[in-house]
RNA sequence: GCGGGUGUGGCGAAAUUGGUAGACGCACUAGACUUAGGAUCUAGCGCCUUACGGCAUGGGGGUUCAAGUCCCUUCACCCGCACCA
C-alpha cells in the first residue's frame, strides 16, 4: 500500500507553493472559464455530492490547462441565509462568526481533495467588500426603475412571526418550525423580472445549456398566448379577462374573479351579499398552502349578488363569482368561464348549477368538459370551422374590430420579490425620508454594513430584526440631511449568487464591481456546473441580473453562461438521499482518511452516468482504490525500452479519455484506463513511456498518485506542467479484427482476419468456415450481406 | 393534470450511422501462494440445457438480412411544476 496521506499532502503543498492553478487575467493564452456552484458553508461540512461535481470539473480544468488554456476555476462561499441566522439566534453569537468557522472547515475539506481551484480569488458573499457591490448593483436596478416597492401577499409563519420566501416555505410548511404557512400582505421590494420574460426566453438560443436545463427555464417562464377581452359590468365598469381560448367566447356562461380583485372593493355598494363575499375573501387569505392544493380539491366560491356582466358577443347577462381557483397574480385576475370546454369551469358550473353551452362538437358534456378540438357550433361566424388556430385568430380579429379585445401574451414568470424580513442578508441600501421619500444611499457610503449586535429575533409584527436596532435604523437623509430611517428588509440569499461569477474575474477590485479589462478578457462562463435544483431559480436570477447589467452597458455579454450542466445526486448506500436522520451519510473526510482523495475522486467519477443519481457503494470505492494500487505496482516492471509496447491500445485510450472528459463520460474514461492497465499487466515488462501515458491520462482524475509515480520513476516532466498526450487516428485502428459470421442474423462463427479486406475476401472467408456446411445443409442461400470490417451475414432458407 | 426522465445479469453500469448485448468494476464460485488473509495471483461467472442448441435489454406488436438502438402500443418507477384560465 502506497502512503497516500504523505503523497497527497506533498503534492497539494507543491501546487500551493508554485501557484500552479493561478489564473492570469490578460494572459496571451486562450481563456477558459470553468465554474462550479459555490457552496453554502453549512455546519454539516462537505458532502460527497460536492466531491462529485468538483472532481468532474477539476478533471476538465486540469486537462484544459495541459491543452494550453488559461483556465479560471474559482471557488467561494454563498454564506448569507437562514441556517447561519438560526444558529446565531440560538447561540447569541453573530452569524458572521458561525460562517467564519464553517468556511474554515469547508476550505480545509475541499483542499484535502486536491481540487485545482485558484484560491487567490476566493471570497464570501458575506464579505462587506463583496456585498458592497451587491448593494451597488441593487441601486443600479433602483435607479433604472427596475426596483419598486409594492404590497404583496407573502408567505407568513404565524408561529415564528416572520415572513418567509417561497423557498423557505416549500410545501406550505415553515422551514424553521414546521407550522403551516399563511398569506399576509406586506410591503415588499420587487425587481421587474417579468419585463425580461421574453428576453430570458429568447436568450436561451444563445446558450448551450443541456436540454433539460433549457426546458426547466422555459417552463418557469411559462409563456402563453391568447387575448384580453373586456366584459362590461354594472355602472359602466369594465371587467377585463385573459384567455388562451378566445375561440370559445360564445360558450362563456359566467365569470370568476380572484378574491383580491379590485372590482369587489369598487362595486362593494352594489353587492348585496357583501358580508358573505368579505368572509370568503378572509377565508381565502388565511387558507394555508396545504388546504389550497391538497385538501380542497373541490371548488369553492361566492356569487356576487347584484353584479352582472355582459357577454360581449351574445349580449346575454351572466353572473360574476369570486373564487380562489382564480389567482390575482396571473393574467388579469379575472376569467371568462367556459364550462363546456374547461375542466375547472365545468366543475364549478356543475356545483353551482350554471348553464353549460357547448361551442365545439365532441365529447359528452353531461359527463365532463370537452377539451379537445372539433367543429364549432353555437358560435355565429365561427360555426362550421374545425381549425382551432384559425378560429382563435378570426375571433381576435373580430374583437379588435369591435374594440373589445386584443391579442395578449402572458408569462408565468413574475417580478422577483426581493425583500426578506431577516437579519442575515445584504441590507437594502435605501433610506426613507419623510420629505424626499425613498433615497438611495450614496455610493461612497456603501456598503451599508450589518450591525454588530447579538439579538436577531424577529419583531412581533414580522418586521426585519434590523427594525429593532434603533441606532442602526435612524440615519440622515442622503439628499436633504434631515432625520430618516433605513430600509430594514434585507436581500434574498439569491442576490449574492446572481453575479458572483463576474466578481471572480476581478475579486479584489475596490473601485468597480469588476474592471472592464477583466470582463473583456474572461467574457462569459464557458462551462457552469450545478445542482438540478438550481436550474430554474438561480439560473434565471443570474441570467436576469446579467441581462440587466448588459442593457445598462456594464457587462459585454447578454448571456453570462455558455454551457450549463448538472450532476446527479450521490445517494446513501441504501439508495435514498443521504440524511442525518436516516443515518446513511458518508463523510468525505472519513473516506479520504481511509482510502485517500485520489481513490475517492476516481470512484466518484467511475460511479455511473454523471447526470444521474447514484448510490454510494463502499465496495465500489475499494475497487477503485485497488486500481490505483495496481498502477503504483506497475513501477516494478519497468524495462529500459522506449516507445509503446502496444501502440494501438495506447492511442485508443488517449482518444477515449480526451473525448470522454469533455463529454462528461467520466465513468468510461476511468474504465478505458482500467482496460489499459489490464493490458499492461499482461506484459512481462513495460516501458517508461507506457507508464507515463497512463499516469498522464489519469492525472486529471487522480492528480496526486500520478504525479508521485511520474516523479518516483523519473518518467518525465511534472504532469501538471506538461502537454496533454495526443493521438493519431490511424494508430487507433488495429491491423486485424474478428470477423463475425452470421446465419440469419445469428452468430455462428468468428475468424480473425486483416483489416480492410475486400467484400469478396470476407465472403470467401465466411464460406470457408467449418460451420457453413452445417448451417447451409439442405438449405438455400438467398442473400449474403457483407459489412466491411464487421461481419458477414448469410441468409438461408 | 401538464412537462421531463428512466427501465439492460445478483449489483453499479457499457454498447459510432441499426451490425458479436453485457465492455469496465463490484459481489460471488473454484484454485494457487500462505501459520493466516478482508492481501495478491489464476480461472469461471446472463438464464435454460449433459451437449447440440434455445431464450434474453419492462410487456406486446411492427419495419429490417440484422433492433437495446427505428416505428406503433402498453406497463412500472422517479423528478420538476401545479386550480396559470
Amino acid at each position: 500500500m502506497y502512503d497516500f496521506k504523505k503523497i497527497e499532502k506533498k503534492w497539494q503543498k507543491y501546487w500551493e507553493d508554485r501557484e500552479t492553478f493561478k489564473a492570469i487575467t490578460g494572459s496571451d493564452k486562450e481563456k477558459y472559464y470553468i465554474l462550479v456552484e459555490f457552496p453554502y458553508p453549512s455546519g454539516a461540512g462537505l458532502h460527497v455530492g460536492h466531491v462529485r461535481s468538483y472532481t468532474a470539473l477539476d478533471a476538465v480544468a486540469r486537462m484544459k490547462r495541459m491543452n494550453g488554456y488559461n483556465v479560471l476555476f474559482p471557488m467561494g462561499w454563498d454564506a448569507f441565509g437562514a441556517p447561519a441566522e438560526q444558529y446565531a439566534i440560538k447561540n447569541k453569537i453573530h452569524p458572521k462568526e458561525a460562517v467564519k468557522e464553517n468556511i474554515k472547515t469547508f476550505k480545509k475539506q475541499i483542499k484535502s481533495l486536491g481540487t485545482s481551484f485558484d484560491w487567490s480569488r476566493e471570497f464570501s458573499t458575506t464579505d462587506p467588500e463583496y456585498y458592497k457591490w451587491t448593494q451597488w448593483q441593487f441601486l443600479q436596478f433602483y435607479k433604472h426603475g427596475m426596483a419598486y416597492k409594492a404590497k404583496k401577499n407573502i408567505n407568513w409563519c404565524p408561529n415564528c412571526k416572520t415572513g418567509l420566501s417561497n423557498e423557505d416555505s416549500a410545501g406550505g410548511v415553515c422551514e424553521r418550525c414546521g407550522s403551516q404557512v399563511v398569506q399576509k400582505e406586506k410591503d415588499q421590494w420587487l425587481l421587474r423580472m417579468s419585463d425580461y420574460a421574453e428576453d430570458l426566453l429568447k436568450g436561451l438560443d444563445d446558450t448551450k445549456f443541456a436540454d433539460r436545463v433549457k426546458l426547466g427555464q422555459i417552463n418557469w417562464i411559462g409563456k402563453s398566448t391568447g387575448a384580453e377581452i373586456d366584459f362590461s359590468a354594472n355602472c359602466g365598469e369594465k371587467l377585463r379577462v385573459y384567455t388562451t381560448r378566445p375561440d370559445t367566447l360564445y360558450g362563456v356562461t359566467f365569470m370568476v374573479v380572484a378574491p383580491e380583485h379590485p372590482i369587489i372593493e369598487k362595486l362593494a355598494l352594489l353587492i348585496k351579499n357583501i358580508d358573505e363575499v368579505k368572509e370568503y375573501q378572509e377565508q381565502a387569505k388565511t387558507k394555508t398552502e396545504f388546504e389550497r392544493t391538497e385538501l380542497v380539491k373541490e371548488k369553492t366560491g361566492v356569487k356576487l349578488e347584484g353584479i352582472k356582466a355582459i357577454n360581449p358577443l351574445t349580449k346575454k347577462e351572466i353572473d360574476v363569482y369570486v373564487a380562489d381557483y382564480v389567482m390575482m397574480g396571473y393574467g388579469t385576475g379575472a376569467i371568462m368561464a367556459v364550462p363546456a370546454h374547461d375542466e375547472r369551469d365545468y366543475e364549478f358550473a356543475k356545483k353551482y348549477g350554471i348553464d353549460i353551452i357547448p361551442v365545439i362538437e365532441g365529447g359528452d358534456i353531461s359527463k365532463e368538459a370537452y377539451v379537445g378540438d372539433g367543429v364549432y357550433i353555437n358560435s355565429d361566424f365561427l360555426n362550421g370551422l374545425s381549425n382551432k388556430k384559425e378560429a382563435i385568430s378570426r375571433m381576435i380579429e373580430y374583437l379588435e374590430e369591435m374594440k373589445i379585445g386584443s391579442p395578449k401574451t402572458n408569462y408565468r414568470l413574475q417580478d422577483w420579490v426581493f425583500s426578506r424580513q431577516r437579519f442575515w442578508g445584504e441590507p437594502i441600501p435605501l433610506v426613507y425620508c419623510d420629505k424626499c421619500g425613498w433615497v438611495p444611499v450614496n455610493d461612497e457610503d456603501l456598503p451599508v454594513l450589518l450591525p454588530d449586535v447579538a439579538n436577531y429575533e424577529p419583531t412581533e409584527d414580522g418586521e426585519s430584526p434590523l427594525a429593532n436596532i434603533e441606532q442602526w435604523v435612524n440615519c440622515k437623509c442622503p439628499k436633504c440631511g434631515n432625520d430618516a430611517r433605513r430600509e430594514t428588509d434585507t436581500m434574498p440569499n439569491w442576490a449574492g449568487s446572481s453575479w458572483y461569477f463576474l466578481r471572480y474575474m476581478d475579486p479584489n477590485n475596490d473601485k468597480e464591481f469588476v474592471s472592464k479589462e477583466a470582463l473583456k478578457y474572461w467574457g462569459k462562463v464557458d462551462w457552469y456546473n450545478g445542482g438540478m435544483e438550481h436550474t430554474a431559480r438561480h439560473l434565471l436570477y443570474a441570467r436576469f441580473w446579467n441581462q440587466f447589467l448588459y442593457n445598462i452597458g456594464l457587462v459585454p455579454n447578454k448571456e453570462p453562461i455558455d454551457i450549463r450542466v448538472s450532476h446527479g445526486m450521490i445517494l446513501g448506500p441504501d439508495g435514498v438521499k443521504m440524511s442525518k436522520s436516516k443515518g446513511n451519510v458518508i463523510n468525505p473526510d472519513d473516506v479520504i482518511n481511509e482510502y485517500g482523495a485520489d481513490a475517492l475522486r476516481t470512484y466518484e467519477m467511475f460511479i455511473g452516468d454523471y447526470e444521474k443519481d447514484a448510490a454510494w457503494s463502499t465496495n465500489g470505492l475499494k475497487g477503485c482504490s485497488k486500481f490505483l494500487e495496481r498502477i503504483f505496482r506497475l513501477q516494478d516492471k519497468l524495462n529500459d525500452k522506449k516507445g509503446y509496447t502496444n501502440e494501438t491500445v495506447v492511442h485508443q485510450t488517449i482518444k477515449k479519455v480526451s473525448n470522454d472528459l469533455v463529454n462528461m463520460k467520466y465513468n468510461t474514461a476511468v474504465s478505458s484506463l482500467m482496460i489499459l492497465l489490464n493490458e499492461y499487466e499482461k506484459f512481462d515488462s513495460i516501458t517508461k513511456d507506457d507508464l507515463r501515458v497512463l499516469v498522464h491520462l489519469l492525472n486529471p482524475i487522480a492528480p496526486h498518485i500520478t504525479e508521485e509515480i511520474n516523479e518516483m520513476s523519473k518518467l518525465g516532466n511534472v504532469l501538471c506542467e506538461s502537454v496533454w498526450p495526443s493521438y493519431e487516428e490511424a494508430k487507433t485502428i488495429a491491423s486485424s479484427y474478428e470477423l463475425v459470421i452470421q446465419f440469419n442474423g445469428k452468430v455462428r462463427g468468428k475468424v480473425i482476419t486483416k483489416i480492410n479486406s475486400t467484400k469478396e475476401e470476407m465472403e470467401k472467408l465466411a464460406m470457408e468456415n467449418e460451420n457453413v456446411q452445417k448451417f447451409t445443409d439442405g438449405k438455400k442461400i438467398v442473400n449474403v450481406v457483407v459489412i466491411p470490417n464487421k461481419l458477414v451475414n448469410i441468409v438461408v432458407k
